[in-house]
DNA sequence: GTGAAAGCGCTAACAC
DNA sequence: GTGTTAGCGCTTTCAC
């Protein structure tokens, strides 16, 4: 129940007035070194830690990010258990970046496809006044949301964007990462490889289908009967794949636009007989725990998802410090890692 | 840039004063229905969300729980990719039921070994002046974070500890669980059960050590030589289990303390030519996503993760609010998930 | 049942 | 370089 310490009681403590306290604290000009040392020691003697919440109602920071996630995709995450690890390396990039500059990181859900929307995020910026906000798949795409953001004046940043707009879009170079995991197949000798794209609420998936096309097209391999629907489903999969593999001249390899559509790659390509590597090579483009512990393991595009929420974490501090020359859009690199799911092709 | 509504611009929609309003919101009493009708309405026009900071400057309520993490851990667990979803369980049932009742939770990582845990929690509660705080293994048990505060008047949660103390317990039944796990396995005809351990930083390791105990004792199959210290990682339990595979007279079955105990068994097992479950059966005392998908799939304990953090986060909301009754300790039910590497002893 | 006044712990703006 | 003043948006206390 002890009445905690505040600045009255530092500045009390190193015989200074509250302005200056905050001046130390603020790394503001104009304080004497021996003054500053004096109450960065009255700071260490007592324990003391501003109030981030006296520090919002004062001044113009909160020192809070809000990353905002889809509320059905996450919660069903959970639930299912499938070990999607993106939550948690979002929580390790963005946390950590916002730690080391005092600022924390506020995890919240909403709905995307709510009429409400709108509501529910202006409802967690009144509640929190964030100094910034990072937005996520599919959000990051989200004209409604990225408006309404512009609008306020509240900097954002879109992870996992290609597109271009308002804010901070800081990605993954998915067609690059595409075209690497097709030239990989290819590499191995592999002339028909097949691709199951991921859904069209998300922009980067057109990106992926692009780079995966580029790659074929480069050798004159591209064919349209190869590219089967996915929405990043399991499900969706199972039946993408299964034409695919019903096709006159089926593919030998696919590139699967996430995780769950390789899972479900897997299990067709066993179904039919066709053993993986040997008769039939699989690329994933999430490389979340339950690819890594599939039999065989999967060959994955690892992204940069704990960069990429630093980057953003980053990004916004800095803006909210008055910082320029932070670059509108920033590309961070991708993994390719080899594992036992590819091979070159039989015969 | 649009100035955010206050609870002022209510207060003039509605014709009444801001304590009015303040009551209404905060479900006071001595408001007329009418008055509050018209408030409510007010509210609603506006889209008005009252400011947590501001809330807290005024008021003795943050709206904020602070879930506290073991920091090394926590991060291993994330680089690793190891896929313990022990996080993302604890932010589906902490988040989901602060958000039910207007609260957030943040989620912060502190040192367990560091001389300076009591300068991290002072920091951190200093900071956000959190309503009330979650601590998980090992901080759950660790004096000296659940005496400072204790003298800070904190409500405080320890979730899967069996040990009395200040603080709301939280726990499943580890002793149940383990005796569970024993009695599955001696169901099936195993007379000879295997226990590797957990660490002895954890009070829940000695805790499944007696119900495995117990459910052997209770038959008279309790033999001292097939229990193997482990301390829950991986490389230690793989060389728990080959002690127990090279003793005189070796188990049939092992049940183990977690996830990564397990798998090394599984490993073990393997390596030893013994098929799992043919001829060697396992229960693992983790449901994370990848005992899920090995091979076979693990017979395992789950943990009511998100269930326990959100019965923490409730109680500390209702402490806050001034609740009584709310019991000091909980007890939420696990369950066994038969999977396939649990069979009956070969012979 | 409702309103007015004071103050929470800070920072912004300005004076010195 | 440093101190003083005002005020952020609420809740608390107390008066009516």
């Amino acid at each position: 129940m002890s009445r905690s310490i505040t600045i009255r009681d530092v500045a009390a403590e190193a015989g200074v007035s509250l302005q200056t306290v905050s001046r130390v604290i603020n790394n503001g000009p104009n304080v004497r070194p021996e003054v500053k040392d004096r109450v960065n020691a009255a700071v260490a003697r007592l324990g003391y830690t501003p109030s981030l919440a006296a520090r919002r109602m004062g001044g113009s920071r909160s020192f809070l990010l809000l990353a905002l996630n889809d509320r059905d995709r996450t919660i069903d995450g959970w639930k299912s258990g499938e070990g999607t690890d993106w939550v948690d390396q979002m929580l390790m990039g963005g946390m950590l970046e916002c730690a080391k500059h005092g600022y924390r990181m506020i995890f919240e859900l909403i709905d995307t496809h709510s009429s409400h929307v709108e509501r529910e995020v202006l409802g967690a910026i009144s509640a929190l006044h964030p100094d910034g906000i990072i937005l996520t798949p599919p959000h990051s795409d989200n004209d409604q949301i990225t408006e309404l953001l512009a609008k306020q004046g509240l900097p954002f940043a879109r992870i996992g964007s290609q597109i271009e707009g308002p804010g901070f879009a800081i990605a993954m170079d998915d067609r690059a990462a595409a075209h690497a995991a097709t030239e990989h197949l290819l590499d191995l000798g592999h002339r028909r490889v097949g691709f199951i794209t991921g859904s069209d609420e998300y922009a980067l998936s057109a990106a992926r289908t692009d780079g995966y096309r580029e790659a074929l097209e480069a050798r004159g391999l591209f064919d349209p009967d190869l590219v089967a629907p996915g929405d990043f489903t399991y499900d969706t999969a199972i039946r993408a794949m299964q034409s695919l593999l019903a096709r006159a001249n089926p593919p030998t390899a696919v590139v699967a636009s996430n995780d769950q559509t390789a899972l479900a790659a897997l299990k067709c390509a066993n179904d039919a007989g066709l053993a993986v590597p040997d008769a039939f090579s699989i690329v994933s483009f999430d490389d979340t725990p339950i690819v890594r512990f599939s039999h065989p393991p999967l060959t994955a595009i690892r992204q940069p998802i704990a960069p990429m929420t630093a980057a953003a974490a980053s990004a916004l501090m800095r803006a909210k410090a008055g910082e320029a020359d932070i670059p509108e859009q920033q590309i961070l690199p991708f993994d390719l890692i080899a594992r036992a799911s590819t091979a070159p092709p039989r015969g």
